[in-house]
DNA sequence: TATCAACGGTTGATGTATCAACCCGCGAGG
DNA sequence: CCTCGCGGGTTGATACATCAACCGTTGATA
């Protein structure tokens, strides 16, 4: 049996590498590029497929985010030029979107490298990848929870 | 040298970790207490301490919080009665606040514990804590990165 | 003493997240 | 053929986060 004092220790530890680690990536993210994190989710799902383009349900179902959520960022998106709404619920990149991914992707992999992937040992990484799954799999398990 | 496969497939796995687990955490608080997750860290602080009462700027270092957030944050809670604002920049916990705080904590516990302590052995939990330090005190180190 | 810089705090503007309500097209069952 | 429900998408309201600009006090220095 595990005691709470350790699990209590793992959740503040954790929670503070939550916060701090993705407060530091999207401030550089956003300061260099101008890109928020889900301007930049979307842009990178756009730009994996082929010709940048996808049915907002495939968004959806690859971000799993809200349907609304969804709606609103890209409404924003569209005004400022990153992508395009076409019919049937089609999303395009535009070339002003498919530039700021690019120089997005460098400075996103090379924060992630930076403050995460160099300090971690193989080992660590490993075990991260283990506890990850499993805690997903457990939220999975009870989605009558989730309310969603 | 740890592979940017091993990076990537433990930076994916964690990042829908992040999400999904404090998605669904927040998601039970909220629906069983109304508080959110800002409300109930600022409410857990307040709990801790003796009488109730903190300066705004104990809260502040407490939480990590840039001082608008906070300010933000305190009016609206002192607009739903869970604090007031005394003189000198003194936050007090209400009845009201009480309340809630205690009925939120039990309700947090009860889902850190079964989302995430059951679930994970002594030794996951222990290198998830050792992971976080590390990150966390990379992160640290080049604050100057950091823009705040 | 006068000033200035730093710091705690507030405010307003903007972007983001969530919930509820709504519109619409479509297929199942009457 | 009807209609009823479901699912994709939009919209509006509200809460939250972040940035920049501002206000007051305080302490150091010219």
């Amino acid at each position: 049996m595990t005691a709470t004092a350790d699990v209590s220790a793992a959740w503040q530890a954790y929670q503070r590498m939550r916060l701090q680690l993705n407060g530091r990536i999207n401030r550089e993210l956003s300061r260099s590029t101008g890109l928020s994190e889900a301007d930049f989710d979307i842009l990178f799902l756009l730009e994996q497929s082929q010709e940048g383009t996808m049915r907002s349900i495939a968004l959806r179902c690859g971000l799993e985010w809200e349907k609304s959520r969804l709606s609103h960022q890209l409404r924003r998106m569209a005004q400022r030029g990153l992508i395009t709404k076409a019919a049937g619920a089609v999303i395009e990149l535009t070339d002003r979107g498919r530039e700021q991914i690019a120089a997005a992707r460098a400075c996103h992999e090379a924060a992630v490298r930076r403050y995460f992937g160099d300090v971690l040992t193989p080992d660590q990484l490993a075990t991260l990848t283990a506890i990850s799954d499993r805690v997903v799999s457990r939220l999975t398990q009870d989605r009558e929870h989730s309310g969603q």
